[in-house]
DNA sequence: CGCTTTTGACCCGCGC
DNA sequence: GCGCGGGTCAAAAGCG
């Protein structure tokens, strides 16, 4: 069916374009004031914080940003949070053809394991068992290779909150689906994906909220190394490489999953997005700034926050 | 034919 | 130690 031609996109162009700012005190807890919700995401080892914590707190030392819509427009009154108490802010606030949006927040790259024991040897010797094998696909080491006791690693996610019809968001890179499970307490079920790329090792997770149905809430986990299939970067990646780039100064590994947008307010939402499908017929536009590399929040954060 | 999705089985971590 | 729930694997089916 057209299901590509209805998918959204998630885009940190569209979310700065269409008005998107941080900071202000637009109405915002429709997602995260919802204990519910909360609740789902701290399962992820997420901190949220209602708009009652953010009162309590932000005269104190304001422990997260605020990225809302308040220009009047359909979208105001949406609203999410970004917590940087981990090193580095959200990607971005994907943004949908329904005039929602999202939330965002983050986990600790130290956290990202249950048990985060040596993460440094970890992170680079799961590649290279599994690189014994036909596909290097796998961050993890795979549950038949990885050695007993070796605990699974995590990569630092990311999770938005979005209002939409559609599971599975367009943000401009190819997916597979490598699983479904039902999940505890939501009529739901939640869906796993994998980045295509082969050298790419990052995940995303989809589900819906049980309390309200037209929420997906989508988890990125990781971060992409390559860019998009088909969108073109806009100037915004400046920002994003130039905050990527800071923001991993005590973090040597990026991890933001890139996410983007065409320029022009988030239009293209009809592009195709299975892989059988030719790439975009447009050709990436090739950045004016060779981008250090990926991290989206920069297409979402104001250099005037950043410069926090 | 190649790639994606589906889906049941399996593995692992965690709480009791 | 056991059971539960989350996450991943991989064979089979589906699709363009």
């Amino acid at each position: 069916m057209g299901d590509d031609e209805t998918k959204p996109r998630l885009g940190t162009d569209f979310a700065c374009s269409s008005g998107w700012t941080l900071g202000s005190e637009a109405d915002s807890d429709y997602f995260f004031g919802n204990d519910r919700e909360s609740s789902i995401l701290s399962e992820f080892g997420w901190n949220l914080r209602s708009d009652t914590d953010r009162n309590r707190e932000k005269d104190s030392f304001s422990p997260f940003h605020q990225i809302g819509l308040d220009d009047g427009s359909d979208l105001a009154g949406t609203s999410a949070f970004l917590l940087p108490q981990t090193p580095p802010p959200p990607p971005l606030a994907p943004s949908n053809l329904n005039p929602t949006v999202s939330a965002g927040l983050v986990d600790k790259p130290g956290d990202a394991s249950p048990s985060n024991p040596s993460v440094s040897s970890s992170s680079s010797d799961e590649p290279q068992e599994k690189s014994t094998t036909s596909d290097a696909k796998q961050p993890e080491i795979p549950s038949k290779n990885r050695k007993k006791g070796q605990k699974r690693t995590r990569q630092p996610r990311f999770a938005f909150m979005t209002k939409s019809e559609i599971d599975h968001l367009e943000d401009g890179y190819r997916w597979r689906k490598y699983g479904q499970k039902a999940v505890k307490n939501s009529p739901f079920p939640r869906s796993y994906y994998r980045c295509t790329n082969s050298k790419c090792t990052v995940k995303k997770r989809v589900e819906r909220s049980s309390e309200d149905p037209t929420i997906v809430i989508t988890t990125y986990e990781g971060q992409h190394c390559h860019h998009t299939v088909g969108f073109p970067r806009s100037s915004a990646m400046a920002h994003e490489a130039a905050l990527a780039s800071r923001l991993n100064d005590s973090a040597p590994q990026l991890y933001y999953p890139r996410v983007q947008l065409p320029l022009g307010g988030g239009i293209d939402v009809t592009q195709p997005h299975r892989g059988t499908q030719p790439q975009m017929p447009r050709e990436p536009t090739p950045h004016p700034q060779p981008s250090t590399d990926e991290g989206l929040l920069g297409d979402i954060v104001p250099a005037g926050m950043r410069s926090r």
